[in-house]
DNA sequence: TATTAATCGAGACGGTACGTCGAGTCTTTAC
DNA sequence: GTAAAGACTCGACGTACCGTCTCGATTAATA
């Protein structure tokens, strides 16, 4: 018989020693650099701002987040509003309700510049494009795949369509707002960008 | 009879003294940033190395050009090649035309690398932003704006359109393409947008 | 009667309660930080760098050893041979007894930069100096003291010599050689010494 | 016939183009860095802290002193009075005129802890070590050499000496006191020590 | 034909930020 | 209570750029 078997000796995983993160340190640097991304915008983004701001050392920074890019995207992913799923009979509704978040979060304060200094380290950075994409995949894209393929389904929308180009209609006018317009998303904005995507994928 | 005639102590826009600009400095300048914005990026462009690379003096470069942004709008525009006005009678053709030049211009080499961060440039800094709308206007919406109307008034597209949205529709998958993804624009991205835009307008 | 014998609840000197200091503990670190003066210096010495190679926690270091120059000190002493009195009649050679440790131990790998790191600390350091000054006041002064008496006794030296100063005259060519000159003391240096402090006393 | 030899068309060494170095900026520099040998000494010698108090930038700085080192040992020796060759008769006067400098340069304010700080520099960086000793072998050890040839020729001393053993045996002693003791030198310094090195080196 | 004003390269300057390392303190787990 | 492990804030390291400046050389219109 193992130690394993016996029951009570069994360590599982135990906690190595020493200090845990600490949260507060993380909630204030993130708190910091969305301050410094309205300030600077992402060119002259300075993490010795952040550190600064956040009454953290840089240490701490660089060992948390290697790369600046991907701080920038966690600080604006913590300011959209996570999204409910809607379960509208009205499917325009149920897409809009995707993006909603980006339109009600943007119009907050300067959260816009927030999400267009991540928008551009996501261009930037490798790892903070990957975690940009990770978090667009997980709550726009497979959404967005479940409700075309239930309406496929039903033939409202043609069949042949590219899941990767409907997420690229729906979206890419609120990137260009954003970033070349230095803009929030205007009233309506989601419910407007549904029905054109849902025109364009008309049989 | 023009003052200039009238008296001779009158000088007519003279040219000042001492030597012009140099043409071969400028050329290796915009060429020098064009690489830079390729092996660097936007964040990480330096002016110092583009001097260096260029084999010019930083003060060359800010008498020029006061600020980074409009030079690398102004590299980026180079590498695009001149709109030929297309007379066909194929309307989707024509609006194509209008857009072929980015695909074109951004499948040679690195291209695309230059073209984002020029838009990235644009957002970030005013002068370059004006620089690159003022281009966008004389070079797309403008020629757009005939199209279109000339559409409108054959009942070919509904009359109650925006022109700024229907350049939003026609160029904001590209931006997205280049900045988000990275990637140059695919093979017949510009008749693809063009047909998306007529499908949009449709009355 | 002691206090002692009186109560059985006296505690007489208890000893606390937990594990008593490691002594492996303690002789790594003082060789790793043997090594590290060897490596770095008194200037760039590293109290990381030295728990990083003794396995230690900076933790324990800084328990025992407040000051970083005062543990320098204690692993340049250990270094030291003891000094065995000699009962010769050469008085010379009973002077150059005392010193020989420095020429015999400074010979040996590279205690030399031990040393001379451990020389700095003391100069450096206010607690790592009064370490060092009552060493050598038990190990150079008060035996000189002794010797130089018995041969004032005997009119062998004059009488009004300084002590302190008689220390000075010893050593200082040692200090010398050692932090100027970076170099193990030569051959032969104890009695040279030796010699030229009785001439310099010579009546 | 070359352009040298008809005269006046010889451009001899023409300066290279540019700004010179500035002399203000060197000054500054020198100036806070005695202030911060003072303030910190050798080991906690911070560059940030001189160039903030010289209002200089540390790329100035390093530019023209790569080791901090040497920098230290340029601040001392702008603080030790030029030596005046001595022709008195008085040979023990003509080699304690030799060291005066020292006895009187480091009794001024916190001159001593300077030249203790520049010291320690030379022990510890090659190329400081250099510098130091540069500066002696010119300004000690090549007078000294001179005024004992001329001694020995006499006969007032003894001719198998060692120039570098002599010049160890004046100066060992200062540096012991301002090293070990940290303390600046007495009174009547220099011509104690050199009425002991004529007696050392008695026939 | 000189003078003069503007341009060019080179590069030094005071600054700010970079990303890394060390100091000294504190927290957690193991023994 | 001592030890190892390691996270924390702070500050310095040596380097790279920023935008401004000074300098000597060059070039073309003016005097």
């Amino acid at each position: 018989m193992t130690e394993d078997s016996s029951g009570k000796k069994t360590k599982p995983a135990r906690r190595r020693q020493g200090p845990r993160r600490s949260e507060a340190s993380r909630l204030a640097i993130l708190e910091a650099t969305r301050e410094e991304l309205v300030r600077s915008g992402w060119r002259k983004f300075s993490v010795d701002s952040v550190a600064r701001n956040a009454r953290a050392s840089k240490q701490t920074i660089y060992r948390w987040w290697p790369a600046t890019g991907s701080m920038c995207v966690e600080a604006a992913i913590g300011l959209i509003p996570s999204v409910t799923a809607s379960t509208s009979s009205d499917t325009a509704a149920r897409i809009a309700a995707l993006i909603q978040p980006f339109e009600t979060g943007t119009r907050n304060g300067n959260a816009h510049a927030v999400l267009r200094g991540a928008l551009m380290a996501a261009g930037d950075e490798k790892a903070a494009g990957e975690s940009w994409r990770n978090w667009m995949k997980s709550n726009i894209r497979a959404p967005l795949r479940l409700i075309l393929a239930e309406m496929a389904a039903k033939q409202t929308i043609r069949r042949d369509y590219d899941i990767d180009e409907a997420v690229n209609l729906l979206i890419s006018p609120a990137w260009h707002n954003l970033i070349v317009m230095r803009a929030p998303l205007k009233d309506g904005f989601a419910r407007e960008q549904a029905d054109r995507l849902l025109k364009a994928l008309a049989p």
